[in-house]
RNA sequence: GCCCCCUUCGUCUAGCGGCCCAGGACGUGGCCCUCUCAAGGCCAAAACAGGGGUUCGAGUCCCCUAGGGGGCACCA
């Protein structure tokens, strides 16, 4: 039987990291195998519908490079693959459900409901529905109403997880579940079993949540007749704050004076490389088994089982990311890949690049970045006419003012003198020039770089400066000159 | 409250009865390198939740307790 898994999202809300881990590992699964990967949209809830959702799930998954082989978009031989497009399909099997006594109609409100657990919980009985028109054999002539599923009243469900064996329940703690709603669309419980049938779906790898209802999706099969496919639940994401799971945060939120962020949306705009996200994703509830840390999604298909899947709940090691990231950046991207991931970044933050001198200043940064966005603040001096210096920034340790313009000025006249503007010549000069002033190389270099990039931190400033250019350079260290002697 | 799942360094994890007085990675601290910042190199601190069993032998198997998580919707 080939491998056919499915990511089925919620159109709710965006693409959130648990979501995109999940799906991770679905894909993962299938070209281990040769399977499918399927993409199908869950909006069977009408009333948390978010349009955008579904663009963004795409998007998402796109980027990190997981492209799916049936679903929206490129279709398939199961379609549509949108549950609202599906709807007769559940109707047929709902009515067939019925006439099987399988499952019944059942015209309680929502609102009386509502009252009945309210009132069990005052008597301190579990709360739920009372099973009151399981055996009426109600008819669809009873106004609106939903069609329940008739549970054994007794007995065990089995349910065999991938990944921990063997679940118990007792049938008798499982409530007779709402298949179709009165709105005429279907629950999850309901689609989810139909389409994973109709699809042909040998495996599903499904959040830690589900485990609860596993059993009455079991039950579901049996009722119709269905082989139920090999199911693995897989570990939820926690908060970092150390309360509950992560999905419970939409967005990207502060925790201890760092950014938690949620959706891969926002990893994306944080600079993070779709292969880090990946990388590190994979090494979360999985590991590779060989101490490796940094590896290729082929690399980790090859190893792929679901039994080695921790069971066990975890944050997200975010450190590990920014790491990994830096990673991927400096060992995984040749410098044109970056420079050409880089451009959008620095545009998108408002500078003018000049690929040229980009290019140049690539091999200069890659070993000082995290992420593509941190590339801003440390080429921003380049694609500016001018830079602004703090006047304090250029007195260095031990040094003054009148020093400083000593030095500056002495800087000023061998830097001019040079005919080859190359960094080991300036560097040449430079060091000479600190023996000839009796400071340390530290201040020189330290003033020189404040007064050259605006900053006192930067990349190595010779190389720094070859990129900038004699004629700036030497501009700029007049105007740094002038600062520390008002006229 | 009821049902279910989970439990190795701060975090992500290796470990599938003896190879473990528990290995790797991130992070942290120290040292080295060094024009700043990084990167890199070396070193260090840091964990089997607790208690009972089973066994010649338990982080590894079983039970209990505790803690954490999930579920108990006409949401997925």
């Amino acid at each position: 039987m080939p491998v056919r898994v499915r990511f089925a999202p919620s159109p709710t809300g965006f693409l959130h990291i648990g979501g995109a881990r999940t799906a991770l590992f679905n894909w993962l699964f299938a070209r281990k195998h040769n399977g499918a990967f399927i993409l199908r949209i869950e909006d069977t809830d009408q009333s948390r519908y978010v349009a955008e959702a579904e663009d963004d799930f795409k998007d998402g998954l796109r980027w990190l490079g997981m492209q799916w082989d049936e679903g929206p978009e490129v279709g398939g031989p199961h379609g549509p693959y949108r549950q609202s497009e599906r709807t007769e399909l559940y109707q047929k099997w709902v009515n067939w459900l019925i006439e099987n006594d399988s499952a019944y109609r059942c015209n309680m409100t929502g609102d009386e409901l509502a009252a009945l657990r309210e009132q069990q919980k005052k008597l301190g009985l579990k709360p739920g529905y009372d099973r009151r028109n399981r055996d009426k054999k109600l008819g669809p002539d009873i106004g609106p109403h939903v069609v329940r599923f008739k549970m054994p009243l007794d007995g065990q469900t089995v349910v065999h997880d991938e990944i921990r064996g063997d679940i118990v329940f007792e049938n008798a703690d499982l409530p007779d579940l709402v298949l179709l709603k009165s709105d005429g669309l279907p629950t999850y419980h309901l689609a989810n079993v139909v389409d994973d049938h109709a699809m042909q779906i040998s495996h599903i790898l499904r959040a830690d949540e589900w485990i609860p209802t596993a059993p009455l999706h079991a039950q579901l099969y049996r009722a119709f007749g269905w082989e139920m496919p090999k199911i693995a639940h897989l570990p939820v994401i926690l908060s970092p704050t150390g309360k509950g799971k992560l999905s419970k945060r939409d967005q990207a939120f502060q925790e201890g004076g760092k950014q938690v962020l949620v959706q891969v949306r926002e990893f994306r705009r944080a600079g993070y490389l779709p292969e880090a996200v990946v990388n590190f994703l994979t090494n979360v509830g999985w590991a590779s088994g060989d101490d490796s840390e940094v590896f290729s999604p082929q690399a980790a298909m090859a190893r792929f089982e679901l039994k080695d899947i921790n069971p066990a709940g975890s944050k997200l090691p975010y450190d590990k990311l920014e790491w990994l990231n830096g990673v991927y950046i400096r060992e995984k991207l040749s410098e044109t890949e970056l420079a050409d991931r880089l451009v959008p970044v620095l545009e998108e933050a408002g500078l003018t690049v000049d690929r040229t001198v980009l290019e140049k200043v690539v091999p200069l940064i890659t070993e000082r970045m995290k992420t593509l966005n941190d590339a801003i603040e440390k080429v921003a001096f380049l694609f500016g006419d001018t830079v602004t210096v703090n006047p304090e920034d250029l007195i260095q340790k031990k040094m003054d003012e009148e020093s400083t313009v000593k030095a500056l000025e002495a800087a000023l006249q061998a830097l001019s003198a040079l005919e080859t503007f190359d960094h080991e010549t300036q560097e040449a000069a430079m060091r000479d020039l600190v023996d000839e002033l009796g400071i340390k190389t530290g201040q020189l270099f330290g003033t020189l770089r404040v007064a050259v990039t605006g900053q006192r931190v930067s990349p190595p400033l010779f190389e720094t400066m070859e990129i900038i250019g004699q004629e700036t350079v030497l501009e700029r260290i007049q105007a740094a000159i002038a600062m520390l002697q008002p006229a």
